[in-house]
DNA sequence: GGGATAACCTAGGGATATTAGGTTATGGTT
DNA sequence: AACCATAACCTAATATCCCTAGGTTATCCC
């Protein structure tokens, strides 16, 4: 009998270009197997279960929306950068919907297996360099990075879940937002009196 | 044999409390139904299944979070009311983890149901005349809202899924990043230009 | 060619979602 | 107070799913 040539890394797309068409919930190690043309049982050898498997998305999809941010900002600064990095976000969201929902569940992802996956943390390094130019001083600076991503991460999830009427193209929304965090950014507010900083 | 006196408002209260205790996807008919003494099959006379069931907790929970933020906010305005608003939104995320989840999920609540709960359209409101301190215009209104609501949301959700560092506390961050977005409102950019408003 | 390794399968237990159809409590009617 | 219609709840059954245990067979390396 041929050989699938499964691997862990092979499961993990099937089940990331499962959940993109049929939903994340969606996502069920038989649907996988079907997909493969390989029965349930043969997934074990490569993917723990299920929860496993869907950590495994999430470090894929955290990966590969790395990938594209860094691409997309390459050798950009200011605006620029801001926008390019945004619209990254923003795109991959909408290209891979389930990958994208994949990355928001509060899972136990397997500590070993997310320390090899350099996508999260390298997103967050992302956001701090693209965010030097504006010249934060720390502590405002890492909470710079975390509204930003904070505004990005909830757009994209509010949008996806239905949270904007139609009334306005959330298109236009969010040019106008990130210029809002463009100029925000450029003019950090001081700390307000009785906040410990 | 004695009547369990369900109704789907039980069922889905029972669903939600199970939610916050165990997550939203370890709630199961079964589970809801051995909760309240009750067969599997006698939910579905409530309830038209899990995927229902699971729409009722989403609902369930924007009402309740909208009556939480409304109280916090009443006879406040200006930062007062934006950072009650704020912290009511985040206390609710926290204290409901479970219910919290069930509104991220993009799925897709029978519309009728969904015309009854005033809860999502009621917090877009909400937010709406609290920024009217702000004094800002449409299209700007609209967008200033949009973008509230997404950082308020991704913070909260980042948070949750464990997307902030150890090294500062959220807590912290929070603070700072509620102070950002009252100092942007207050000064709230002019569209830039190539942007069609 | 002959192991050793690991990929894949068969078989099966336990849990779940959902439907169909039967039984019994409950509230209003007379 | 008997009665009846409604709906609450149950039994039974099907299909699917997750996962484990243990057996086969392809593939790689010597």
């Amino acid at each position: 009998m041929a050989r699938a040539g499964l691997t862990a890394d092979r499961v993990t797309l099937a089940g990331a270009e499962l959940a993109d068409e049929v939903g994340l919930d969606h996502v069920t190690m038989s649907a996988v197997a079907r997909r493969l043309g390989v029965k349930d049982a043969s997934l074990y050898v490569h993917v723990r279960g299920l929860e496993d498997l869907r950590g495994r998305i999430a470090l894929l999809a955290a990966d590969e929306k790395t990938i594209r941010i860094a691409e997309a900002t390459a050798g950009r600064a200011g605006k620029d950068a801001l926008v390019a990095f945004a619209n990254a976000w923003r795109a991959y969201a909408h290209d891979h919907p389930g990958r994208y929902t994949a990355t928001q569940i509060p899972t136990q992802i397997d500590p070993e297996l997310a320390a090899r996956a350099p996508g999260p943390r390298r997103a967050v390094e992302l956001t701090y360099s693209m965010l030097r130019a504006y010249a934060l001083a720390e502590p405002d600076l890492t909470d710079a990075v975390r509204l930003v991503r904070s505004t990005l991460h909830g757009f994209v999830s509010l949008e996806a879940a239905g949270g904007f009427a139609h009334a306005r193209p959330s298109e236009a929304s969010w040019a106008r937002c990130l210029d809002a965090l463009h100029a925000l950014l450029e003019h950090w507010p001081a700390p307000c009196e009785g906040d410990p900083s």
